[in-house]
DNA sequence: TATAGTAGTATACTTTTGTATAGTGATAAT
DNA sequence: ATTATCACTATACAAAAGTATACTACTATA
């Protein structure tokens, strides 16, 4: 495992560090990613089905966030080309691992409201 | 500890989770709020060491998200009635514990990285 | 031949977010 | 009396993000 020392380097370097933390940003960022993501995480669904699944998106956002997704490595997109043609999209390994860093932004944010409630 | 529970409870319920994962991507929205955390995280600050710690931003943008900050109970704001006056700015507890959930984030970019570096 | 389903794209618009630049009121040093 | 420092605020503007609505090309079914 190389990763860990690689963890480990990257945040004893402050350049290195805010380059990680922009790329995790960049994942998350607009208003439908986790959504999209979030829909995705009960598995692999097309095009409509995401539309049908996720209230109020218009396809021109749903055709970009998914276009972003797909670049930034999170969503894996796959056509048959039946009649009519359909289109899979899925979760990557890093898609699905990312429900870590969700975890955790909701345990910081229970234990802040805790804290804030004893404040005052 | 409530909080141990606490955080269960939420993970279970859909809803619950993300109200409370919108808490936390509340704290971090904008350009400047990042930056911000990272400079009080080397300890307190008046509101010009800010301006000239923080590369390029505005006296507006940084009055307009130290107060979003403060709001959300990220930042404490100490008023000195010296001449000049003097504003204090520093973490609260939670401005503090926010750095476990960057370190996360920048575990999961590099592990990404790794991962995605494989694959091509 | 008309209608419906697939997966989108095109265009125009509104809203939100951030920038640029100047100014306020208090006081203290020159 | 002028200038400087502190901590901002005001106004106008530009850029980015998101919305609304209609449309494309393909094909299968009624």
């Amino acid at each position: 495992m190389e990763a860990v020392t690689q963890i480990e380097e990257v945040k004893r370097c402050s350049v290195q560090y805010v380059l990680a933390l922009n790329d995790t940003l960049n994942v998350i960022n607009g208003k439908w990613k986790l959504p999209i993501m979030g829909s995705l995480m009960y598995g692999k669904k097309r095009f409509k089905e995401l539309e049908r699944n996720i209230d109020k998106i218009s396809p021109r956002m749903l055709s970009k966030e998914l276009k972003d997704l797909e670049i930034n490595g999170i969503v894996k997109r796959t056509v048959y080309t039946a009649t009519p043609v359909t289109v899979e999209y899925e979760l990557t390994e890093s898609g699905k691992t990312f429900h870590t860093v969700l975890d955790v932004m909701v345990e910081w944010a229970v234990d802040h409201r805790e804290r804030t409630l004893g404040e005052q």
